[in-house]
Parts: structure tokens; C-alpha cells; sequence
RNA sequence: CGGGGCGUGGCUCAGUUUGGUAGAGUACCUGGCUUGGGACCAGGGGGCCGCAGGUUCGAAUCCUGCCGCUCCGACCA
């Protein structure tokens, strides 16, 4: 390919609507452009970036006994009916009828279709275990599209399903695919990090999400120096910290005017906040409110919370909500007294049941508490590890302090077990001639996403470093006049060389002064840049640019195909 | 869903307060010159000023509604 011929328009300033610095670069060099709101077109370079990220996740996909298929995008209301998933999944889903006015929606994954399709074919257990996968666009109508190809509408996915005739095939299906996605992102050059999660919607249990890590990732993701746990946030769970036992003094009531958070009341009341209980107002879909009750230094995990409730979605109570509640202001709330009272679940943290001599609110504006015990003073509803874990908690698994990182998640492996085959009926008959749920896996990769993660992880301030595996050239070799044929000449037996023997080059044949060509090639990220100026020309020595490292060597132009080779395989 | 900001040539933005012939930089085209990190000179094309109504002799500018983009928020008490 030459420059003169690319299409990859590259801008000199970044556009206004990009925030984070994928979006940014993937505008400025030339590989996507929006349609609309989370919903973009990929240029060519994007292109070939996606489809070796396509190719490396086919080779492990396959090499794990997996089957490519390709199922519709556009999928029919019946099925998400049968599994009640039509009413759950709500706005994120996109729905359109036809013109009998039947209901479609554009997948935003195909749990339902694929379990449809095999339950029809699949009878025996000799047919098991089946692994099947695709690599499509998915649909996801998010309330807040962002991040540019961090959060689209429209991305790409590769997703595969396992179903096996019981838990044990199911294992082994789940510990094949984890192994194929650590070699997947190992592949694909970036550094990442699997990780414990939670099921979430989908539902099941037993997951783990494989995270790029990089600072502007939106997932909060723990992990053990010492053993290997690793978790995101959300998931990860805290012993109740044992505190030593006091003497009960009778409850008293402080007045605290003004002060509505921890840092101000433990202030005015001069005590550590880890003598208050922070309780939090939340709404569950079915109007219950829910109070959240943990140590006053401790943050609320709503994902165990959510779990714990057992409802569909929860949010924290505004103003109105609390006041017609509990006849109190957020600043003030506090689980005393509420025992009996309708629609109201207290929820509390394991350790707030260890505090002695606690201060938290009235229920009565600038009024607190003293000397709360829990147990005494109040029973909560549900006694839970609540907690969200934060740097140096103790690791739940040997004690250790743990670390924290971010993390943006580009892939997921959950063990489904028989949630859709019960719910579609999607049996097989075992050697024991009895009829049986087929035992499901679901595993997913963000191709998109992934592109975008690898930005985020490889770029400099002159723009992206892309890993060699997934980089969409090789190398690019620049001229540094075209109008010079010696030069011109040269380049352009070098570029062909370099095609020849696989590696694979665009050659900037632009009549452009150099800085413009060495600005685009930085800004694109090709791992090497090989110049073609009076240097190599005078000196008969090839040189090559290091994208990454900045490094220039010099090669001879007997030898330089072996050593580019060379160089490219540790990039 | 709530709130703020923004919509003017492909991109970045000025002009809107105080209504009066639509601008700059960059990008693009032509010619010249130049060629080791986004040069320079000359000439040129390109805009229903987001859309629809309204006020006015006259609207990018004022008013109303809608649409789009973007950030923040959805109360961590």
C-alpha cells in the first residue's frame, strides 16, 4: 500500500467531542469516524487492526475445539419472551418491528439464539460437548455511549458457547477458554490481568473478566502481591474485622448542626469515624427502600448489595424518597427505631455488628446518635459483607495487604450452567437414557473494544505505539524527498523487499516534506519507521526507527530483512 | 432521567452581549519554491451559521419548540 493511495484522512488538532485518549488518536490517525452517537465506521486501518485481532482470537478459539457460525443480528421478540429476558433486559435493548408489527430486537448477545439453534439438533450426548462461537456486531442501546469504541452502541464481539452433558464438562469447557484468552490478549501484546467477577445479568455464577490494564480503565480491579487472587472491586469479598468488645453505655442523643458527612460529624463529636455507621438510602425497582449500613470509613459495594437484595436494579433514594420514608434528610439516617416499619430493609455490613458505642444519625435533622450497639439498638433485616475492598484491605485469601489498579474489561468467561437450556428447554439425552438441561458456558471478547484498550495502553504524546501482532503495518518506509529518484528508487525496492519476505509496509510515497511524513507515521504507530534520505544514500545503510523506544539503527542492505524480522518479533 | 455547556466550510474556533454584505487558522485545489520532525509565497474553491416556527424593514445574533453533540449528576450522608 502506498500513502498517496490510503484512505486515512489524519488530523492536525483533535476533535472536541473526544475525551479519552483512544478516541482521540483512533480520530486524529485516520481510523474511525463517527455516524452517530457510539455508533462509528472503521477505515482501513482500523480495519486490518480488527481483523488480526479477529485472526488471533479465531486461531485460539479453534485450537480449543471451537466452531465458527455466523447467527442473525436481527432477532425474533419470542425467544427473550421464553426466557423473560424481553422485560429484563429493557431500554439497553434496541427493538424494532416489521410490518406485521412483529417484535425483533438487534442482539445484544445470543444466549437465546444459540440455545434455540442447538436445542433443535442436538439429541444425544454424543453430540456433546459442542463449543460454537461468532464474531458479529453487537447492539447495546447504553444510556451514556462514550469513550469513543470504549462504550459503543454498535461493537464488535466475539462470543462462544459451551454446552456439555454436566458440571464437570462444563469446567473443562470454561478452564479451556480461559487458557485461550490468556493467549489471546498475550498475543495481541498487551498487558492484562483475569480477574474474579461477578455474574451480573446474564446470570450464572462463577466468572472471571480479563482486564487490559490502564489508568482510564472503568473497572476497579484488586489483586494479592503475595498469592495470586485477583478480583474486580465488586466482587471481592472482606471478612467482618473483628473490634474489641466494651462496655454498653445507654444511647444518647448529640445534637450535630450542620454536620451532615462522617469527616464532619467525626470531627465535631471528636472521635474517629471509625466509631460511626454510614447508612446510605437506596430504591430497589419495586419502590422498597433499602438502608445500607457500613463502618463510617468503609464505602458500600452495590453490587453485593444489589445481590443481597435480590432485586432487579437499584438506585440511591433522592431527597423526596427519604424524607417521606424516614421524616429525615440524607446526613442524617441512621437504622434506630425502624424496626416494623413497612418497605423498609436494613442491610448490615458484618463489621458494624462488632462496633460498640457507635454514633450514627437520628432520623431527625442535625441530631445523631451516641453509644448505638448494634444488636441492641437496632436488628438489621440482613446481616452481609457489604464492603466495597479498598487498598491494602486484607486479601481474602492468605491476609496479605492487596493493591489496587484499573483495569478496562475486554473479555469475560461465565459458567451459565443449565439458567437458559432449563428456561428453552434445551435437552439432550444422556447414556443413562434419561432427558437432561444441557450444562452452558458463555465467553466473550470486545474486538472493538480491545483495539481501543490496546490504545489506551500504547501511545506516547506524538500518538499511538501499536503492538507489532496487531499493528496495522509492519513498518512504513518514509523518502524524505520523492522528487529525488535515487532515494525514491531505493525506497522503493526496500518496501518491496520487505513485503516479499512478509513483513508487511506501506510506503509514504506523498510529496510531502518529511516532517509531515514522520508526524503520520508517529501518530498512526507503525513499530518501525525505515527513512530513506541522503543518510542511507551516501552511506549505503538502512535505517530503521523504533516506534516504541525511539531507537535508530543502521543496518546493511545485505542484512537488514534478517534483523527487522528480528526486531519485530519482540515488539 | 435531571442539570450545565456547545452546535458557524473537513478540523479547531472567533463573531451572538449591542440585529445591518459571514470571518481566522488549519485542511483542500493551482502555480512557484522547498525537502531529516506538521515550511514559505501568490492565487483559488468551499458555509440554508443544527432544524422548524416566531419577532423585525432586516436574524448566525432576539424569542419558542425540536434535534444532535458533550460534560456533570443521579445525593458514598
Amino acid at each position: 500500500m502506498r500513502c498517496s493511495q490510503l484512505f486515512a484522512p489524519t488530523l492536525r488538532e483533535t476533535p472536541a467531542e473526544a475525551e479519552v485518549v483512544s478516541h482521540q488518536l483512533m480520530l486524529r490517525a485516520g481510523l474511525i469516524r463517527k455516524a452517530a452517537g457510539g455508533v462509528y465506521s472503521y477505515l482501513p486501518l482500523a480495519w486490518r487492526i480488527l481483523k488480526k485481532i479477529e485472526k488471533i482470537v479465531r486461531e485460539e478459539m479453534d485450537a480449543k475445539g471451537g466452531q465458527e457460525l455466523a447467527m442473525p443480528i436481527m432477532q425474533p421478540a419470542e425467544m427473550w419472551q421464553e426466557t423473560g429476558r424481553w422485560n429484563v433486559y429493557g431500554e439497553e435493548m434496541f427493538r424494532l418491528q416489521d410490518r406485521h408489527n412483529r417484535n425483533f430486537c438487534l442482539g445484544p448477545t445470543h444466549e437465546e439464539m444459540i440455545t434455540t439453534l442447538v436445542r433443535g439438533d442436538v439429541r444425544s450426548y454424543r453430540q456433546l460437548p459442542l463449543m460454537l462461537y461468532q464474531i458479529q456486531n453487537k447492539y447495546r442501546d447504553e444510556i451514556r455511549p462514550r469513550f469513543g469504541l470504549m462504550r459503543g452502541r454498535e461493537f464488535i464481539m466475539k462470543d462462544l458457547y459451551s454446552f456439555d452433558r454436566d458440571e464437570a464438562g462444563l469446567d473443562e469447557s470454561y478452564n479451556k477458554m480461559y487458557d485461550a484468552y490468556s493467549r489471546v490478549f498475550t498475543r495481541c501484546g498487551l498487558s492484562f490481568r483475569a480477574v474474579e467477577a461477578d455474574s451480573g445479568a446474564i446470570g450464572g455464577s462463577g466468572s472471571h473478566e480479563f482486564m487490559v490494564i490502564a489508568e482510564s480503565g472503568e473497572a476497579g480491579i484488586v489483586y494479592c502481591g503475595k498469592c495470586d487472587y485477583a478480583a474486580n472491586d465488586e466482587k471481592a469479598e472482606l471478612h467482618p474485622i473483628c473490634l474489641p468488645s466494651e462496655e454498653q453505655l445507654p444511647l444518647d442523643e448529640k445534637a450535630t448542626p450542620g454536620m451532615k458527612t462522617i469527616a464532619e460529624v467525626s470531627q465535631f463529636l471528636s472521635i474517629s469515624p471509625e466509631k460511626t455507621i454510614k447508612t446510605l438510602a437506596y430504591r430497589t425497582d419495586t419502590g422498597t427502600l433499602v438502608l445500607a449500613l457500613v463502618r463510617g470509613d468503609h464505602e458500600v459495594n452495590e453490587i453485593k448489595l444489589l445481590n443481597k437484595v435480590g432485586c432487579i436494579q437499584l438506585e440511591m433514594a433522592n431527597e423526596e424518597a427519604i424524607t417521606q420514608a424516614l421524616g429525615s434528610r440524607a446526613g442524617y439516617l441512621g437504622p434506630v427505631g425502624l424496626e416494623g416499619k413497612e418497605n423498609i430493609i436494613i442491610v448490615a455490613d458484618a463489621t458494624v455488628m462488632n462496633m460498640n458505642n457507635a454514633v450514627c444519625g437520628a432520623n431527625k435533622l442535625d441530631t445523631h446518635y451516641s453509644n448505638v450497639n448494634p444488636g441492641r439498638d437496632f436488628k438489621p433485616s440482613i446481616v452481609t459483607d457489604l464492603r466495597l475492598i479498598q487498598e491494602n484491605d486484607p486479601c481474602p485469601h492468605c491476609g496479605a495487604p492487596v493493591k489496587t489498579a484499573r483495569g478496562i474489561e475486554v473479555g469475560q468467561v461465565f459458567k451459565l450452567f443449565t439458567k437458559y437450556s432449563t428456561s428453552l428447554q434445551a435437552t439432550f439425552i444422556d447414556v443413562d437414557s434419561k432427558e437432561k438441561p444441557m450444562v452452558m458456558g458463555c465467553y466473550g471478547i470486545g474486538v472493538s473494544r480491545t483495539m481501543a484498550a490496546a490504545i489506551e495502553q500504547n501511545y506516547d504524546k506524538n500518538g499511538i505505539i501499536w503492538p507489532a501482532p496487531i499493528a496495522p503495518y509492519h513498518a512504513v518506509v518514509v523518502p524524505v524527498s520523492t522528487k529525488d529518484e535515487i532515494q525514491m528508487a531505493l525506497a522503493e525496492k526496500i518496501y518491496t523487499e520487505l513485503n516479499a519476505s512478509g513483513i508487511e509496509t506501506i510506503l509514504d510515497d506523498r510529496n510531502e516534506r518529511p516532517g509531515v511524513k514522520f508526524k503520520d507515521a508517529d501518530l498512526i504507530g507503525y513499530p518501525l519507521k525505515i527513512t530513506i534520505g541522503p543518510k542511507a544514500i551516501n552511506e549505503n545503510l538502512i535505517e530503521v526507527k523504533v516506534r516504541r523506544t525511539g531507537e535508530v539503527l543502521y543496518y546493511g542492505q545485505a542484512e537488514y530483512l534478517a534483523n527487522i524480522k528480528e526486531l519485530l518479533k519482540n515488539l
